[in-house]
DNA sequence: TGCTTGACAGAAG
DNA sequence: CCTTCTGCCAAGC
């Protein structure tokens, strides 16, 4: 039996879309959390790419620290350099390979402070 | 309708 | 460590 639906309709496409919002919205300063963790929190846990889909293109995003997501490798967004030092303002240290420390600034929705 | 594209993830070489 | 490939799935064309 599987736990979660096959496909999205469009009612559930929104509120997918809040969920991300909202859990980006409470990412602490100075941690990170990955698209994949976002997506599973939100009850698609194949879902990932529609994480970074949104954040790309809803308007919201902006106004949200969207920055504090990155790959669960560590790696920030391709092609926005600023993402780096965004978060490195905020203490966050990244490894010698230019990935961020993930055992030091990962951050999960339950584990609220 | 079918093929291509990703702010992904994981495995392989 | 880095590149490439596969699986994933909504969007665009």
């Amino acid at each position: 039996m599987k736990d979660y639906p096959d496909k999205m309709t469009p009612a559930q496409a929104r509120t997918f879309q809040e969920d991300v919002l909202n859990i980006v919205a409470q990412i602490p300063r100075g941690r990170v959390t990955t698209y994949g963790i976002i997506a599973a929190w939100a009850g698609w846990p194949s879902h990932a790419r529609m994480v970074g889909r949104t954040l790309r293109y809803s308007p919201e995003a902006c106004a949200l620290p969207c920055h504090r997501v990155v790959n669960i490798a560590g790696r920030t967004a391709p092609g926005w350099s600023a993402q780096r030092e965004l978060l490195q303002r905020e203490g966050v240290a990244f490894k010698a390979n230019g990935h961020v420390d993930m055992l030091r600034h990962l951050w999960e929705p339950d584990t609220e402070h």
